[in-house]
DNA sequence: TGTCCACAGGAAGATGCGGTGT
DNA sequence: ACACCGCATCTTCCTGTGGACA
């Protein structure tokens, strides 16, 4: 007790090396966007009409993972919103993200969503579809309104449910008498739009703007600005950040992913009692990272999901390499151990096709001519993942 | 050169659950 | 009580196919 006790008095006594975590959080918004001023300022070009209650072009952008689309947006329409307030002008923007679960994943979940930022309740399920879109058009059309929706990631959502919601979307105008509503979609696919439906693609893309990546050196002086807000001064050696930046490059100019990985550095660097934070942190927070983004992947999937998982991870010491046949024969084993049904093949096939796109194991179609055509699997995580994996595996299926 | 394996992966639909309005 | 809805999960049935082997 009184062990415990001293620890938290010498915890709040301790300086922590942060000044400002927020800052290197993904919902921190910037007083400035840097290096996107070309972008920001076409994008409002295009959305200025809004202000003026008339309906801006459908917008599309692009741009690979982490080179601030999404924080691009948000300060154009947070500053819009500033404005309208200030002037009374009845405009709303709507921010959806179509990766979130149970959000904006289907298309009953999104137009639900659509009329709760409206401050309407909307049951998770029962109504019919139809139904949902009437209360929503109810809503639109109460006013004379300019609504802007922008949809991130909109590539999952079409992924998921087809293209005819966007197609339904873009419709929506010529259903309102007082509203308007403008679209604005966010891909990180930049080949997103060639299969999509010529009509949804023609009207939601009239305009366009592509994010390049940032390359390092700018990666830096974003990180280094993010730094100076987020830690104690002196907090961060020499070094640190340039490797950050390296990694983050490497990566395609994935800035988020180069901030989260400072962040995590800081706060193993804090744990370990350490009043700097050195090279070693920034390795042990990326190893971290990765590794909580599989295990956190893995333990919201369905029980057999997991079941297929602990089956490759019985082979994979024995073969390098091994087939889908193999999977499935040790597959039906675990599953008589812990009394789970057994699934057909066809499903496990779509087990492993998940598996794949979570990069948790790496999955190549190959012929072995006579002998048929397979999935050729082969883990690609690293050893201590796969130990922490099996791990979490076991505890989660009760086996021993 | 054609055959044929061992699957891939599309389509449609069954099932069970948690919900609705009447 | 009832008919109906959305959704995740899974099955059934199906057509398609690269290339080693006879």
């Amino acid at each position: 007790m009184l062990k415990i006790g001293s620890f938290f008095e010498n915890y709040l006594k301790s300086d922590s090396l942060f000044k400002e975590k927020s800052v290197l959080l993904s919902t921190y918004l910037p007083q400035e966007v840097v290096y996107r001023e070309e972008q920001i300022q076409e994008a409002a070009n295009i959305l200025a009409p809004a202000l003026r209650i008339e309906k801006p072009s459908n917008l599309f952008i692009y741009g690979k993972t982490g080179t601030g689309k999404t924080l691009s947006m948000k300060f154009i329409l947070h500053s819009m919103e500033e404005i309208a307030q200030k002037n009374t002008i009845p405009f709303k923007a709507i921010y959806l993200n179509c990766k979130l679960k149970r959000v904006a994943d289907t298309e009953y979940r999104l137009i639900a969503q659509l009329v709760k930022e409206f401050g309407k309740e909307i049951p998770p399920t029962g109504l019919p579809t139809d139904e949902v879109y009437n209360i929503f058009y109810g809503l639109l059309d109460q006013n004379k309104q300019v609504v802007l929706l922008v949809l991130d990631e909109i590539d999952h959502l079409t992924r998921k449910i087809g293209d005819e919601i966007l197609y339904n979307l873009t419709r929506i105008n010529s259903e309102l008498k007082n509203s308007q509503i403008g679209l604005i979609g966010i891909s990180n696919n930049l080949t997103f739009a060639e299969h999509l439906d010529p009509r949804v693609r023609s009207s939601l893309s009239e305009e366009e703007i592509i994010f390049p990546p940032y390359n390092a050196l700018q990666i830096q002086d974003i990180l280094k600005k993010r730094a100076v807000q987020a830690f104690q001064e002196g907090a961060i050696q020499a070094g640190v950040i340039e490797k950050c930046s390296a990694y983050a490059a490497r990566e395609h100019g994935d800035v988020r992913r180069a901030i989260d990985l400072l962040r995590v550095a800081g706060e193993v660097a804090e744990r370990s009692g350490s009043t700097t934070i050195n090279l070693s942190h920034l390795d042990e927070a990326e190893r971290k990272v990765e590794a909580d983004k599989i295990i956190d992947a893995v333990t919201n999937q369905p029980k057999q999901f997991q079941c297929v998982l602990y089956a490759i991870l019985l082979i994979a010491p024995k073969n390098k390499n091994f087939f889908t046949g193999e999977i499935y024969e040790v597959y039906q084993t675990i599953c008589k151990q812990t009394r789970f049904n057994v699934l057909t093949q066809r499903r496990i096939s779509d087990t492993l096709a998940e598996l794949d796109m979570l990069g948790i194991i790496n999955a190549k179609i190959i012929s072995k001519g006579r002998y048929g055509r397979t999935r050729e699997v082969a883990l690609s995580c690293d050893q201590n993942i796969i130990i922490k994996l099996k791990e979490v595996l076991e505890k989660s299926l009760q086996l021993s």
